[in-house]
DNA sequence: CAGTATCCTCCCAGATACTG
DNA sequence: CAGTATCTGGGAGGATACTG
């Protein structure tokens, strides 16, 4: 299979970038700023978290509110986001099986930033929109 | 080339998903926000904003801040943040030539929910890390 | 129902070489 | 210096079939 080797990890030791996040700490903020980018940055993590934002769900409860996603990423998905502890898995062991996902204290502490960048986007994606039709009208000679 | 289909598109409108991202808003806003995430997901775009917050830079400047990215991918990824209206390109006419990059107003603006992201990576890594461990000790059967 | 196991394809992104 | 052009492999992710 091809979970135990989900790993964000992406930047070598030896010469990682030093940009300052924030304030003044560097380097080993870094890792850990792209590592948890990386999660929110995949397709579906985000929308998987918002969507237990609301509380507790089946597997196929979730696949079919995400409509497009694959059961295959979804399971990979939901790993992913159990192994951050962002997302508690618990099997009632009845026929046939019933799988509840839900978010942790931690995914849910997670929701306040991402829905700050979701209304960001929300409030900003006319601008970007036009900018991209501008954009695509000027530079393409 | 390959610009000019930086189709951050992704979702076709067929059975998108329909989540809400925070209150009552659906479909529509999640086109949306899907297509910034995809930006801010960028394994390089973010960490570029964040290097270009103090100020102007130059290409090969921003390369060397950055370290590990080709030139091709900083190339791609600040005609992407160009694109979407977050960074602008100034190019002085000069022998050599010299290209400033530095942010709009929309682009500083993105920083707020992103470092409000970073610092949540920042505060919660140690537990995100400790509950990998412990997933892959566990887990691993 | 809730997954796992394969296969297979396409695209991302690094490496490299060249140019105005 | 600031790019562009081209080649290439490796991996992300979809489709499908099977199972406890």
């Amino acid at each position: 299979m091809e979970l135990g080797h989900i790993d964000v990890t992406a930047s070598e030791p030896t010469s990682a970038p030093d940009v300052a996040i924030s304030g003044g700490h560097k380097r080993s903020s870094c890792e850990a700023v792209n590592s948890v980018l990386a999660r929110v940055g995949d397709k579906w993590s985000v929308l998987i978290v918002m969507t237990l934002a609301h509380g507790p769900q089946r597997f196929n409860e979730l696949k079919r509110q995400v409509g497009t996603i694959s059961q295959r990423m979804l399971t990979l998905t939901l790993r992913g986001l159990e192994r951050d502890g962002l997302v508690k898995r618990t099997v009632f062991p009845t026929i046939p099986p019933r799988v509840d996902y839900e978010l942790t204290d931690l995914g849910h502490s997670l929701r306040q930033p991402i829905e700050a960048l979701g209304n960001w986007a929300f409030d900003n994606y006319a601008s970007i929109a036009s900018a991209r039709d501008t954009f695509d009208k000027t530079a393409r000679k």
